[in-house]
RNA sequence: GGGCGCUUAGCUCAGUUGGCUAGAGCACCUCCCUUACAAGGAGGGGGUCACAGGUUCGAGUCCUGUAGCGCCCA
């Protein structure tokens, strides 16, 4: 039964589908369907702070158009959608909406309900931020999330990703807590994670410690000031530039490099240095540059990275001065012994960087210790991407996970995982060797924040009360999740918390990639579900941004290759970023996002789809409206030709042996050619492509095809003709709309409904070797392009005669080589009716190109 | 400074192992209410394929270099 709508529209069709789709159950993963069958994706759950952008419509619809072809190829797609609720943005969000400041040394308060004046700024300024403890701050969390996750689910329904949405996962929920604490200790078993007192980048505004990964360089204003150094053998002065002078009572050596002459005869001397009298050595590095400044520089703990490393390889003591609010600490370094030192570090003591580099620069002015006036310079200076001050390094004790960045075994093991994963397109696989390549130290993962995975440790406290670090107390694996600042380790009691004898529970929590780098092992329930584990990991799929190679997909596969011994995928898919018009990437940070759902309601959800469907793998694509429009465009000429080819050919039997007229055969041969080079395209995993090449075959479809046989599909030439026609457009549309499907859900799913029972989105993928395997070996392609090309001319003939496209052609001579007009004789009725043309005369001819003359007739 | 990518029509972009006259859409111009579609259709104009060399019978495509833009890293 075919019922086709007399006025086919695209409104509406979202709600109306969505609703279906929940009902049956469509996308719901068959869990008793074998390893091979199986197609698993991992997708990266979005940050749920804020909203959306066009950005995660654009690289979630390609996902989505791979998953929607896999299962129409047969597989049993295993698509679960994640929230990234852990981290920073949200315990922002949830400071301010509350007006809460978690303390993690309170304890939990049972039946805390949030503030009532929640989102009343005015309120909250009055009374002031109230504390809570870490649980409680958590639990706020979660009630603000959870509505964002709503809302963010509801715009990807709208949107139609094929999502079960039954396996929906919150980063910061218990059993992705209970997995990231786990593998934690794991990790620690293995001593693949360890403790370490070292010097670490460190954020003063939102104190916590942040991870190579997280930084970024910013060009920052700042000046190069000239300090007089004294040789203490000479006691020749020695000139240093540097921009940090407030770290002079931090300084611990002076370096230049091996080979440059001027200081050759310093090096194994010392100097005294200016203000505090402290004599430091001097020393030779390759990483000193001859054409930077002087050439010779202070070595402080700690002004920047390279400092760190100067310290470690040159064995330098510590004599921090910078505390973790990013201020001066009040008591000298035991080196500064002079009097005029200690009164020096008096004067900066509790200062903040920037005042205690102006006391520094006036006392050395005022000694005369200080070359000429500070030069100003831009340099860059290293921040946390989600700060807005410079970081500072200071010494504590953290917690890290084995990367690579220091051990140059698991360094090529790693780089060598990126060997196992098909990666598309394939130049980003250098990203993440160059990134491995580069790292110069392990994954810091402490973070002394409050919203996220805690730390799952105590640790000791012995008669004096001194924290013992490493006599950890950890805890069994069937207690996780647990929080160590309100849960009690078994065999003590919680009077025993912060007594000498007793014990103490780790503060700090982990890195948010420390969870979200598991999200395979979430995602497939590992240790939790070995069932369904063994049936979808290693993960088939991992979609993601290239910008987040260094982070996500590099810190998942560190965690896949130290819990599994494995890739964690088999095939990384990398998408490009939406750029605005100023061909600006877009971001929050910029201002220039521009929100989804607005344009799914005015364009319709395939429209974007369409767009976001045409940005090539990995590239970039700007954002553009006319696409969407065109998408649309596009939507409603699939609905208006399919209620054409429906109307007329929908009862009849789409059977490619009932075929028998030539330029059908010759459109069948073609259609073959198509769903070759899409499932080609699609296997490759280029979505574009695929789409490129279905749409340009439409329309050549709807254009020329259609219009050819449209007599004779309304019977002109009788009936066996006409059903020639009518299988060949029942044939070609049922075709069309499953290569359209992965990319156009709703409008396929609707057009399909109007004459089948079941989805298109469980239809099987169209097989070119059937068609191919049916069709007669004489077919000739080239009937249809030189039958739609001879219609052409027709056509131009009247337009540029500025005549009606009905109007009759008394006459057209098609002069060319006998075997073109062999071609064209098989299509001659056809022609003739499509063209409205009365004589057609074939006329042989040997070497010129084909010529078409057309013969209008008179105007009356 | 190192690595990677990009540069094709006014705009956004295709162009798969080298191969006929370099394509599409938008925009622009002209025409057409035609019985699937006026939220449409038919046509038209528009390009030194960034630049310079090289390989080849043949280069947008391969190689080398240069310039500009972007990204990542130091």
């Amino acid at each position: 039964m075919v019922k086709v709508p007399d006025k086919p529209t695209i409104e509406g069709l979202e709600a109306k589908w969505n609703e279906a789709w929940e009902h049956e159950g469509l996308y719901q993963f068959d869990r008793t369907k074998e390893r091979g069958e199986v197609f698993s994706i991992d997708t990266p759950p979005p940050t749920v702070s804020g909203s959306l952008h066009v950005g995660h419509v654009f690289s979630y619809t390609h996902t989505d158009a791979i998953a929607r072809y896999q299962r129409m190829k047969g597989s049993e797609v295993f698509y679960p959608m994640g929230w990234d609720d852990n981290g920073l943005p949200t315990e922002r969000r949830v400071q301010n909406y509350f007006g809460v400041r978690c303390d993690p040394t309170l304890p939990y308060q049972a039946g805390f309900s949030a503030p009532e004046d929640a989102g009343d700024e005015k309120a909250i300024k009055k009374r002031g931020d109230i504390n809570v403890s870490r649980r409680n701050f958590v639990e706020l969390c979660h009630v603000l999330t959870v509505e964002d996750e709503k809302a963010f689910e509801d715009l990807w329904r709208q949107l139609g990703l094929s999502v079960d949405w039954s396996m929906t996962y919150a980063t910061i929920d218990e059993r992705c807590q209970r997995i990231a604490q786990k593998a934690f200790l794991r990790n620690v078993e293995r001593g693949e994670a360890y403790q370490s007192e070292a010097p670490s980048l460190w954020d003063v505004t939102f104190r916590t410690a942040v991870a190579q990964a997280e930084l970024e360089d910013r060009d920052q204003p700042s000046a190069y000031h000239q300090l007089k150094f004294r040789s203490s053998s000479s006691g020749e002065d020695i000139i240093i530039d540097t921009t940090r002078p407030e770290l002079l009572p931090a300084c611990v050596a002076l370096v230049a490099h091996p080979e440059d002459a001027r200081y050759q005869n310093l090096f194994g001397t010392s100097a005294i240095t200016p203000l505090f009298g402290v004599e430091v050595p001097i020393l030779a590095h390759q990483l000193a540059d001859p054409e930077k400044g002087t050439g010779i520089a202070m070595v402080c703990t700690f002004g920047d990275t390279t400092d760190v490393t100067w310290w470690r390889e040159l064995e330098l003591p510590v004599r921090a001065i910078i505390d973790r609010s990013g201020r001066v600490i009040s008591d000298a370094p035991e080196v500064i012994t002079s009097q005029s030192g200690k009164e020096a570090f008096s004067a900066i003591a509790g200062k903040t960087v920037f005042s205690a580099k102006k006391e520094v620069v006036r006392l050395l002015q005022e000694s005369d210790e200080m070359v000429g006036d500070p030069r100003p310079i831009t340099h860059a200076v290293k921040f946390f991407e989600k700060g807005d001050r410079p970081l500072e390094i200071v010494t504590s004790r953290q917690w890290y996970i084995k990367n690579g960045g220091r051990d140059t075994d698991l360094n090529r093991e790693l780089i060598a995982r990126g060997d196992e994963m098909r990666w598309h397109p394939p130049y980003m696989q250098g990203r993440y060797t160059n990134w491995i390549e580069g790292l110069n130290g392990d994954w810091l993962i402490s973070r002394q924040r409050f919203f996220g995975v805690p730390i799952p440790l105590w640790y000791r406290v012995d008669d004096n009360g001194n924290i013992l670090w490493d006599e950890q107390i950890v805890p069994s694996e069937n207690d996780l999740p647990i929080d160590p600042s309100s849960d009690v380790p078994s065999g003590f009691e919680e009077a025993q918390r912060d007594q000498p004898g007793g014990f103490v529970g780790e503060v700090d929590i982990m890195d948010t990639w420390a969870t979200s780098s598991l999200t395979p092992q979430i995602a497939c329930g590992w240790e939790e579900d070995e069932d369904l584990f063994s049936r979808t990991f290693p993960m088939d799929m991992r979609p993601q941004g290239h910008d987040i190679i260094r982070t996500w997909l590099f810190s998942t596969a560190v965690r896949s290759h130290l819990e599994e011994d494995a890739a964690p995928w088999k095939n990384c898919a990398l998408s490009g970023w939406i750029l605005d018009p100023d061909r600006k990437k877009m971001s929050k940070s910029k201002g220039n996002v521009v929100t989804p759902k607005g344009l799914l309601d005015q364009y319709g959800s395939d429209a974007v789809r369409y767009w976001a469907a045409n940005g090539r793998p990995g590239t970039d694509t700007a954002f553009d409206e006319g696409q969407m429009k065109i998408g649309r465009r596009l939507a409603i000429k699939i609905l208006n030709a399919s209620k054409f080819t429906l109307s007329l050919a929908g009862d009849g039997k789409a059977d490619v042996l009932s075929v028998s007229n030539p330029l059908d055969q010759a459109l069948l041969l073609r259609l073959a050619g198509l769903v070759e080079a899409s499932t080609n395209a699609f296997e490759d995993f280029d979505y574009a492509r695929a789409l490129e090449r279905t749409e340009q075959f439409f329309w050549r479809f709807t254009d020329d095809y259609v219009e050819l046989v449209k007599a004779r599909a309304y019977g002109s030439q009788g009936a066996e003709e006409a059903s020639s026609a009518h299988a060949a457009l029942s044939i070609t549309l049922d075709t069309l709309l499953r290569l359209f499907a992965p990319f156009l859900p709703f409008v396929t799913a609707e057009v399909w409904s109007w004459s089948k029972s079941d989805s298109v989105h469980r239809a099987p993928w169209p097989s070119h070797n059937d068609l191919l395997s049916q069709l007669s070996s004489e077919v000739d392609i080239g009937l249809f392009d030189a039958a739609s090309e001879t219609l052409s001319e027709v056509r131009r003939a009247k337009t540029e005669a500025k005549r009606s496209l009905k109007v009759e052609a008394e006459s057209v001579v098609v002069s060319a080589e006998r075997s073109h007009l062999d071609l064209l004789e098989l299509a001659r009725t056809d022609l003739m009716e499509a063209g409205n043309i009365s004589n057609l005369e074939l006329v042989e001819q040997q070497h010129d190109a084909t010529r078409v003359e057309v013969t209008l007739a008179e105007e009356n």
